[in-house]
DNA sequence: TTGAAAGCGCTAACAA
DNA sequence: TTGTTAGCGCTTTCAA
């Protein structure tokens, strides 16, 4: 005795409506050339909302070669607002151009990504921070049509990192240090922002930035802070707000005040930065404008336009509060 | 002039092994009853690697009449590490189970969920809360056979309330607060923990705690602080450890003394938790098991099976820190 | 032990 | 303007 709920297919629509197929087909998919009577078209649409019919997604993908699925690939860890904000965003864009976001959090291996694509059958594929080229081929071999790495707007990620170095060389740092995450997933999108922060520094004729590792932990980014007062650092561009969070902590532990003797810039604006001591000065990104930008790039390259202009990219802003 | 890469299909397999397609599917997906000779699985096997060929999901989803795809219902707002950790537990568990799991940023509305339902043909649903009966017949309606609401463990949840009200009091606090979070998606899971928490007042012969929304800013978390000492509260249990680091924010804004003159407890254990100062009190709950266990209940319920015994659930977890 | 053949529900030439 | 028809790639019954 199972459920046997029935499927309602576009048979019966035509059936209910007194046309063919193909008819329910063109009207529902709306193609073009196939000048539909309007009374047909009603006729149709009533049947098919009276019968509450829905495409069958696999049939429909089977049929016209392609899904309109598009994966969303996440970096394994903390998923903040803003990164949601992005999805949403992503999301609703996508939705109005008939594509369907779903989203993967991604191991650190490939193979699972990949695996998810296939069986997904989906057509296109948003990353957040960078893909590897080889990643990028696999993808392509799994059946995905088009890979859109988030580090197209690279120079947006390069920003973030620009506009933290800016800020501390403004106020006079001439030595200055770079936080990265420990975790592998945001190792890509840290060097982008570390590449920023390091150009700033090059143009103004300064070192490099000291670059060390910090965990979300407060020996070592005690540790971490030791080295970079040994090294005369007097300003930490940090990857993240997390990790900006760790420093501040380590500076604590080690007995250094910041601002005054270390200042320390985060990234991405997370909610409880405003709320550490001293509150961090952060630079947040709009996500809302680049997950439109995103939508609007998968949809272009899925029909095979070009790329529409891209909408002048949202910058990053500046958010300052005490610590930097 | 398209990318013409040819699909590579069980057809291609079965010639390359020089067998039918029948054989190949039965050897792809070990049918039992069809004993088929070790030396022929082989070939078979050895041609699909060769040719490096992937089942093409949608096709597979049509004949078989279900997809292998679970989703993950999240609610909109933040992610925390716990529930990365789980997702991935999940997602791991489904695939051992031949089944793929992708993820939904829900909105407030049940309609998109429906939509991506329908839009990845998924067989099954799990929630990370309760689900409306409304949006289950919905879920149904969308072609999804099984719906997981995670809220099956909502005596898990209500331990984590209990965990922290049972640390205060045994430290002798007498008035409790209790920090909700003003997120919506928040607060079912919230009323859960806070019920927990109100369990253990009662128990104890203790009024009820006195509920204050926290917002994640400093300021309101300061009348919030201001309001729990007028009202000779000297215990707060926080939601979760965003809303607790609020609390520390605001009492160290109102002056107050933590944990001397006001004890926090939060929950979740996130990374940033253990860099406050004082480093933050929490309750962890080890979602992993609860991954595991959903994936289990998944899985049976798509083979029509009864779910096997639930494992006995882990519990969740109180980590001392130094501020509760 | 293996293969032939009939669909699953939909799209899209091509006819009418 | 609408219908006929032939698949898309896979599973699965039934026969060999």
């Amino acid at each position: 005795m199972r459920q046997v709920a029935k499927r309602v297919t576009s048979a019966d629509v035509a059936q209910e409506a007194g046309v063919s197929r193909t008819t329910v087909s063109f009207v529902l998919n709306n193609r073009p050339g196939h000048a539909i009577p309007e009374e047909t078209r009603q006729r149709v649409l009533e049947a098919a909302r009276r019968l509450r019919y829905r495409p069958h997604a696999s049939a429909r993908a089977l049929a016209a070669g392609h899904s309109d699925i598009v994966l969303l690939a996440l970096p394994d860890m903390p998923i903040g607002a803003g990164i949601s904000r992005f999805s949403e965003e992503l999301a609703t864009a996508l939705a109005e151009r008939g594509l369907t976001l779903v989203a993967h959090f991604a191991g650190a291996d490939d193979q699972s990504l990949q695996d998810v694509c296939a069986a997904v059958d989906a057509s296109a594929v948003v990353g957040l921070g960078a893909f590897e080229p080889a990643t990028v081929q696999a993808l392509h071999s799994a059946g995905v049509k088009v890979v859109i790495p988030s580090d197209g707007n690279a120079p947006s990620m390069r920003h973030v990192g620009r506009l933290q170095a800016e800020h501390l060389i403004e106020r006079g740092h001439r030595h200055l240090g770079y936080a990265m995450p420990t975790h592998p997933s945001h190792l890509p999108m840290a060097r982008h922002r570390l590449q920023g922060a390091t150009d700033v520094c090059a143009a103004a004729s300064l070192e490099p930035p000291v670059v060390i590792d910090v965990e979300l932990e407060i020996a070592a980014a005690e540790q971490a802070v030791r080295q970079w007062t040994s090294r005369s650092v007097t300003g930490v561009c940090s990857f993240n707000d997390e990790t900006a969070l760790a420093v501040l902590a380590g500076a604590r532990e080690a007995g250094v005040a910041v601002p005054r003797d270390l200042a320390v810039v985060g990234a991405d604006d997370i909610p409880t930065a405003a709320l550490s001591l001293p509150a961090l000065t952060t630079v947040s990104f709009d996500l809302r404008e680049a997950g439109r930008q995103r939508a609007e790039a998968v949809a272009s390259a899925l029909a095979g336009r070009a790329p529409t202009s891209d909408a002048a990219p949202v910058g990053p802003e500046l958010i300052v509060r005490a610590s930097g």
